[in-house]
DNA sequence: CCTACCGATCGGTAGG
DNA sequence: CCTACCGATCGGTAGG
């Protein structure tokens, strides 16, 4: 057997080891998203996956390589979530809708039990200069990028006005979306999704062309007389 | 001297026992937006200040009672650069457009060095059942309510379109300004300010009455034709 | 993948 | 406000 045909055997058939390390990527990117990325110990997290911290050891050799595996098993989860069925749509207006649409749900779903992997990474090492928050900064705007593109693609369709500005629509598409990901998680009230979904129909509703497709209806939220609790 | 007086006295000039916590609790609150609450330790909040643990433990007598001194510190602090400013504006639209301008020159000034406390202790803990938690609940959810309040304020005066619902507009608007602050940290680049700024004018543009003052002009980001980078 | 360590630091206490 | 401690845990290493 030489190397080429080895090489090909390793990649149909991930070896033992390797199911292992995705297994503890998995667990590791659970828990630091509750506990941040300086809180995922070696410690804790030989704890949670029920091995030592010298087994840990053979699949990391310092606590930094276990972070940046960490970040990429993060962002391997993300695009499961988002980005395959966004690429699945068909493109133009229903494809911006579905990222969108993918971005909410993935938050209310709370695939990451402590809320978005980089949304809180990203909190946790903005003030940090280094190779984490460098990694966490290319991944964390992707989003927006992806938003740009989506808003672009629909554009050049005629299925949405091209006199709005790409980046401007993803930016405030983008806010809406994260807005109500971080109240859902400090309120644990799911509303301030009706209210992000509400937003962003009301924002591209203005820049419907003839050739767009039907938008999904979207429920106007629960207006309420008085702003509640005023101390 | 009976107890009342001392108390007077005590009130008109703080003891030199309570300036040092509150030199203290400032550095403590800068330390924390960096370092977040929990990596906020006795022994480095020691050195940053210049003293010893033990002296610490004689202002606070545990983490988490420090922690929480911590965070109503870094209310005041909010207070002051947003809260005071804002109450100072003249009723009505020009105010509820100084609360977002006091907020958004409260994130580009960087007022905590590692961005907004609240921001980050809510990211931070937002998984993490308990006191501190409860506590930064009540403060982030303050702006939001603050922001609804002066939406109502300038309908009741009738410089604003009461058709707008006042808690989906705040949060419209809330969005905008923290999505900036957050991509500000991560990218060190002020445009998204402006970003924040235009969405905000867009916003309350239609929503203008003939009993409106005028609003300061914003500029229109400047457009790119092609979304950057796509990998 | 394990046990058995290492020096450093954690929150906290004792005694002054 | 200090020094001098405590047990627990940190990241990491040695040796198997």
């Amino acid at each position: 057997m030489n190397e080429t045909t080895l090489t090909t055997l390793r990649n149909r058939l991930p070896s033992k080891g390797e199911l292992t390390r995705q297994a503890i990527l998995q667990v590791a990117a659970d828990l630091a998203s509750i506990e941040g990325l300086e809180g995922l110990t070696i410690g804790n997290l030989a704890k949670a996956v029920g091995m030592s911290k010298g087994g840990l050891y053979a699949h990391f050799r310092s606590k930094l390589e276990l972070q940046l595996a960490t970040i990429e098993a993060a962002g391997k989860i993300v695009d499961r979530e988002i980005g395959v069925p966004t690429r699945a749509a068909p493109p133009g207006l229903r494809r911006l809708w579905t990222l969108c649409e993918s971005y909410l749900s993935y938050s209310e779903r709370k695939v990451f039990p402590g809320g978005c992997f980089f949304a809180n990474a990203a909190a946790e090492l903005d003030a940090k200069p280094g190779v984490l928050r460098d990694n966490i900064r290319v991944a964390h705007g992707k989003p927006l990028m992806r938003m740009g593109e989506r808003v672009q693609e629909a554009q050049a369709l005629g299925e949405l006005d091209a006199k709005a500005d790409p980046r401007q629509l993803a930016f405030e598409l983008a806010s809406f979306i994260r807005e109500a990901a971080r109240l859902f998680l400090m309120d644990d009230d799911p509303s301030h999704f009706a209210r992000a979904r509400y937003a962003i129909a009301q924002r591209l509703r203005p820049l419907l062309t003839d050739k767009s497709p039907a938008l999904p209806e979207v429920q106007t939220p629960k207006r309420r007389e008085r702003v509640a609790g005023t101390p």
